[in-house]
DNA sequence: CTCTGGCACTCTGTGTTCCCGAGTGCCAAG
DNA sequence: CTTGGCACTCGGGAACACAGAGTGCCAGAG
């Protein structure tokens, strides 16, 4: 059905076509790549994928483009991630290298990758759910008030201020704090709510009321806060790839947490890269843009996505080696810290 | 040189101007405001208009366009504030109240303040060198790492990972907390450094050593990376201000913090509004720009400023008057908070 | 059966020309 | 100082022609 040679013809209009953003015709295929045959037989083959939605053109007597059907047929058989350089990798290192807290790491990731790319980067931040309780601490900061932080083996911290309804002793807290921390040390922020619900057992009985407040609070921050964060940076690469959408959409969609949040994708593997391409796409603004994102983690466990979003016609091979090697970095960072 | 009606007219100008985004005639304005007198008097007070640099018209025949020292003359004599509808107050005033942390408030205004001008909206997080201690933490997380946190009382959490040399007992760690808190507590961070710098002398013989590298880092923390935080949203409504300057330079210049720092301008009064027309701004990228700013703060004191950033041709007095309401509810908020 | 060269055809994009209308500046009269 | 009249300018849209790129198809060669 797709002899090799299709395949070939395929792979030369992809690439032309990404790198000149013009319909590619059949002269300028036998041109630039030497495919061993006339324009004339070029012609038939792209007849031939025409014909089966791979390539289309716009109008009459103009080249061809690719669809995203062939977009996908590109990415998943007539490529290969095209690896960084080496003054590249280097770059990434130092530049992630210097992050002093999950703050900075994240920003410089978000940064890095749309340097890199020139596109558009969206970095998530490492879920709570996925990570592990590092440390909880109470903090009195007034008569009925206290500071809940709570710190994550990624380095993460989430705070809440809390209204008690009665004056509670310092030693109290400290108590609550020590019990609390000999409860969740290294527990996965999964399995907290669980946890949680025996401790009231182990306090005295006085204790309790203010422990519920506390711990109400603890869960909510847990589970209903547990809306992900996502920063992106490079909006001004957008501006330079002319899109054929209006960009107004794909800004608004960068806006719109819950959106880009879906875009990111399910986890797949870590490390595992997903590529959405144009209609793939579940939202309505974004047909016209691409979306390769990959998991990254420390360890083994995926603790949440990264990748950047282009137009359909972006250079499929370079784009995924960068979004592969800067979520191996994070995740060795991360790790490390 | 200018009389009364002149002044008039050139106030049409800039509102016709602004509502249909065209040059607006010597006719057109006869028509829409009752000036009461004929468009041919009106082109000579064009003219002169014209002479002294107030208005300018793209091509010889064509309609006035305000200059940047046209809209300027407008800010300062012509206009006032408009302040904000009843129903848009308590809507301010609703949204903000949910917040529960600073990084939710900040991210809650910032959004605000893009919807209510349907322009961008920037906000620098409350600096830190203006606001004051409330508690500091020492928290271990492994045989020689502390885990250090500093919050202030505008809720603002920071927090820094120590390595120490030798390994500290827990009771060593409380004490040197203790006395931290006593020293510092209430203490403006400027004078942080100071305050600390007699501090080891209250501590033991045994303890200087660790408290001199915590103490250090925590210094690091106000001084060195006293960088200033800011974020923006709404880049969406740039997309439909269609804008003459390429729109590339506005995305470029809103991702470069050092930019938008300077862009917020120096401290004026609290809640004292700073108008940037055009030309007036210091970055080449912006000419076609204007920046409407605020300081806001609680009490007395301006901890930080917000501001929006639109075209030239922006609607002042609506946007002004939605900037400065925002940046009071902002410090009632953090004030209460 | 596949490839190739030739050829007529069909488009889009560009450049040219032309004209309308909005808006102006100037002038003389009220 | 204001007003109506008038000639003038210029941008932008419509109509048009045209060159060039690219195609599909066909007949002949391997």
């Amino acid at each position: 059905m797709l002899d090799d040679r299709k395949l070939a013809v395929l792979r030369a209009i992809v690439e032309d076509y990404v790198s000149t953003n013009e319909p590619v015709g059949s002269k300028a295929l036998a041109d630039r790549h030497n495919l061993g045959v006339s324009p004339a037989t070029i012609r038939n083959d792209m007849a031939a994928l025409e014909e089966q939605g791979y390539i289309h053109q716009p109008h009459t007597s103009a080249g061809r483009v690719p669809t995203d059907k062939g977009y996908r047929l590109f990415v998943d058989r007539l490529s290969q991630v095209k690896p960084l350089s080496g003054a590249e990798r280097r770059a990434i290192e130092t530049f992630l290298a210097g992050a002093v807290d999950l703050d900075e790491i994240v920003m410089r990731t978000v940064r890095l990758l749309a340097q890199l790319t020139r596109q558009v980067a969206v970095v998530q931040y490492p879920s709570l759910t996925r990570s592990t309780v590092r440390h909880v601490e109470i903090v009195p900061v007034g008569d009925r008030r206290v500071m809940l932080v709570l710190i994550t083996n990624t380095g993460r911290v989430e705070q809440r201020v809390i209204d008690l309804v009665e004056e509670v002793a310092e030693d109290r807290i400290a108590n609550l704090r020590a019990v609390l921390n000999t409860c969740l040390d290294g527990c996965g922020l999964s399995n907290v709510p669980e946890t949680v619900a025996e401790l009231p057992e182990r306090l005295p009985q006085e204790d309790r009321p203010v422990a519920a407040t506390i711990l109400s609070v603890l869960l909510e921050t847990l589970v209903e806060r547990h809306e992900e964060k996502i920063v992106f940076a490079g909006a001004a690469n957008l501006a330079a790839a002319d899109f054929s959408v209006g960009l107004r959409d794909v800004l608004e969609a960068l806006e719109e947490q819950v959106v880009l949040m879906r875009l990111l994708g399910e986890t797949g593997g870590l490390s595992e890269l997903t590529v959405r391409i144009g209609s793939e796409n579940p939202y309505t603004g974004l047909r016209g843009t691409s979306i390769v994102a990959a998991g990254y983690g420390s360890g083994d466990k995926e603790l949440a996505r990264l990748g950047v979003l282009g137009p359909t016609r972006m250079d499929y091979p370079v784009t995924m080696g960068a979004v592969r090697a800067v979520a191996r970095y994070v995740g060795q960072i991360l790790a490390g810290s």
